[in-house]
DNA sequence: TAGGCGCATATTGTCGACAATCTATCTGGT
DNA sequence: ACCAGATAGATTGTCGACAATATGCGCCTA
């Protein structure tokens, strides 16, 4: 098996367990985006002391899920097609690098994961017609086992830990569905191929389009929402 | 002038003071790479509860610095070839995209304010030639200036905040100078005009050289120290 | 009536002490 | 002599209370 990242590591404190709860809080949605966040009110719902809580704060921060002005707390982000065009212009650079370090370090094991990964998306994926939940948890897979292949311990850090909560926010909270479902399978496919075939510059080309088709994706249902 | 990022912001509290001290300590080697941090030692040197000391070391985990494992407590990071090699991969890339996005964004004020620092940064090089402190603090303004440039909150926050107080432990460190400090000035002038001229590839491509560079200058001085 | 000032309230930042966990040493057995 | 387990010490994680700062309301003035 791939070696299990820090980010990835289980809850061993409270602080830790507090701050899943909270990021999957946020990212589903049910803490509003542009709500305030209220050291005491948050401590009283999840039963623990404020120590831990700013603890968990200043890690939710770092994936840019609150903001925080000192003396004054913390808000949730609020999203934006602004945003989201930031954020993906990141991801397609980014990801693209990390496509071209695959080709370069993943090992034949590695990328046979992959393979065994894709095909078993692609059976559940044949039962659950259009649940986007597994899409989702997939689709991040793959990203995730690619990123991880890149052998780049600021590159992951940057997308597993910093980025990857706010990405899925907005592909959560704006719904991701629609026929790109089965067409994000192929390109997947396609990318583990020119990384299989350690041709970094086309994984890294194929990879950037993937990203830009995905973000289309998301505007369009951005867009959709603000009319 | 350009407007300050949150991560430029002068201190207001006090966690934000022990960490600008401790950073500098660090980074300049003060507190030696690979060290163990120890808590209640730096809250007596520097007359403080815990509280806003683990709030500092907190964002000193997020720039890289320190290392902190649960219940084991905090060290701080060594320096490698691999991990230098790792982090100028990144840059390479990052930066480079932010010269691109920097040729779209940038307004023609903030680009001849550019040019007026590397005017100055020329005569007061030649006045206090050699000194490398000098060359030190002017090349990272070029490089804040092209990176806010980018108008991308993500990758400023990303390179200003996560990465370049790492980068420049490594350059304190192994001590930057020789002739390269002549051929920099060179090299951020055929930046900024590419960026003037609106040519994002080009920019693109001179900044990734231009960090490559760096890059083989900081690797050989770190060879010749581990022979 | 609109705008600015001052106070009351609530929130964040900091503190010192306690509980939980890890590290290092010492002891005992094989 | 060497390794395993237990124990003592130190360190990190958590707690509740206090201090400093910001927010919101009412009041006064123009």
């Amino acid at each position: 098996m791939h070696q299990p990242h820090p980010a990835l590591r289980q809850p061993v404190t409270a602080a830790d367990r507090v701050l899943l709860e909270i990021q999957r809080a946020i990212v589903e949605g049910d803490i509003a985006p542009g709500s305030k966040i209220s050291e005491p009110e948050l401590a009283r719902r999840f039963d623990l002391s404020r120590a831990p809580l700013r603890e968990a704060l200043a890690r939710l921060e770092r994936c840019h899920l609150i903001e925080r002005i000192p003396n004054a707390g913390a808000r949730v982000v609020t999203l934006s097609t602004k945003g989201l065009l930031a954020l993906y212009q990141l991801r397609e650079n980014l990801e693209g690098l990390a496509c071209k370090l695959a080709a370069e370090h993943m090992t034949e094991a590695e990328i046979s994961e992959v393979r065994q990964l894709l095909d078993q998306h692609l059976s559940s994926q044949r039962v659950r017609e259009g649940e986007s939940y597994y899409q989702e948890a997939g689709d991040l897979d793959f990203h995730y086992r690619v990123i991880l292949g890149s052998k780049n311990s600021y590159l992951i850090n940057i997308l597993c830990d910093e980025l990857y909560y706010l990405v899925r926010m907005y592909r959560v909270q704006l719904g991701m569905n629609g026929p790109r479902v089965s067409r994000a399978f192929d390109e997947h496919k396609a990318i583990i191929n020119a990384i299989a075939n350690r041709d970094g510059e086309l994984a890294d080309l194929l990879m950037r389009r993937h990203i830009a088709a995905s973000r289309r994706n998301i505007e369009q249902q951005l867009e959709q929402m603000g009319t």
